[in-house]
DNA sequence: AATTCTATTTAGGTGAGCCTAAATTTTATT
DNA sequence: AATAAAATTTAGGCTCACCTAAATAGAATT
């Protein structure tokens, strides 16, 4: 059993070595879990005493093979929870996140087992991200960021990788969701901003955003 | 706010005060939790530092009008999870409790909002038990223990008093359960079991389990 | 009313998870 | 290579929620 701050400590160094692969800094999870890095440093001991973590004074740390285990699987249900809360409680997409932080660490596996069964087995959460399976494997989703697409290109809206509600609104009032036809029609060339049609309309959209926004890739 | 360990002693203290009028006792609670006295005690005082109960050294506890609001809302929380784990994710009436003793700590309001709207409004839960509104009121319900009926009384069954797995089995073996029709046959004088007509079929019952069971009460 | 038993509280201690301030190590800059 | 800056760790303290052992209050018994 792990508690509800072991837990908190792993999913941030899940989330901080997927984006950088290299070994995570002290700092970096103090940042994401605001909180001091002393206080990181506290747990760190406790954690690779426990064997969730490969811990070296000075040199960061990452998980072990038992700690990704742990953090995948508070990650499934964390989408899972959003899910639910959005196809089955009609909350929006801006508006699931801080709930399903509460709600993944409940540790029921029949829940949760339940839970997907649902939701017939989603494979995907509201913004867009894959869902574990049980065995933590993911879907392998080859989304680009809609900024890295050629002019002409036409796909599907299928994720963010910006997760704040106020993007999240934003896009609401684009009229974009998950799995709207978005085709790119111009790039400016003095800010890098984007010209897209959104249901037969055209929009600009700043390179801010368009990096933000993940569309399918059919290998283009 | 209020800690998890808060959370369920002012639970406690309510459960408590419910079966018995007086002041709820320190050994009392520490039995419930799970816990020793000095422990209780040690909690009891910051409980009465912060409202929400009136707390007499020696004298016992009960509920300040803050604290049983915060009881009701957990209790309203439990009974609704437990109403979707049966009602949704097809749980057993005897694999709830655990499961309901976590998620009535989740804290977001809107959340138990839209699960209360989901679920239709239930008023009462896979045990029978009233779920309190959102202003902390509960459908009175008059049921009445099966063993206190007369003789050729027919009934439903609308609850059950003993929430423990290994009775709600018992009932299932005996096919009973809530909603279903009861007939009273036949009191023995020597050990006060009862008859009664299930689906037809005769049964006999203890007078432990006679008590436990609940039927609807139509003024007998 | 005195005594015994039981319930409760106090005193003092523990670990988890946080903190600040100071020390140390690593990295970056000159 | 020496020094400055930044990152990290150590030291020492705090609160919460628990513990045991000892003291005390209240209830029950004689």
């Amino acid at each position: 059993m792990y508690s509800l701050a072991e837990e908190n400590y792993l999913k941030a160094i899940y989330k901080l070595s997927e984006s950088n692969d290299d070994s995570v800094t002290t700092n970096a999870i103090a940042e994401v879990l605001q909180t001091k890095p002393a206080s990181v440093t506290d747990m760190l001991k406790r954690l690779a005493d426990k064997q969730y973590i490969n811990y070296v004074k000075y040199q960061g740390v990452n998980l072990t093979e038992r700690g990704a285990q742990v953090a995948i699987s508070i990650v499934r249900k964390h989408r899972l929870w959003e899910v639910f809360l959005v196809e089955k409680l009609e909350f929006k997409w801006d508006e699931v996140h801080e709930v399903a932080e509460e709600l993944e660490h409940i540790s029921s596996e029949k829940l949760i087992d339940a839970l997907d069964r649902f939701l017939e087995h989603p494979r995907f959460d509201p913004h867009g991200d894959p869902i574990p399976s049980k065995k933590g494997v993911f879907s392998t989703m080859s989304f680009k960021p809609l900024f890295d697409l050629p002019i002409g290109y036409v796909g599907q809206m299928c994720g963010v990788k910006d997760h704040t509600a106020v993007f999240l609104q934003y896009l609401d009032k684009l009229n974009l969701n998950l799995g709207k036809e978005i085709t790119l029609l111009e790039r400016n060339e003095y800010d890098n901003s984007l010209v897209i049609r959104i249901n037969g309309t055209d929009v600009v959209v700043s390179k801010e955003v368009a990096k933000n926004i993940l569309v399918s890739d059919k290998n283009v």
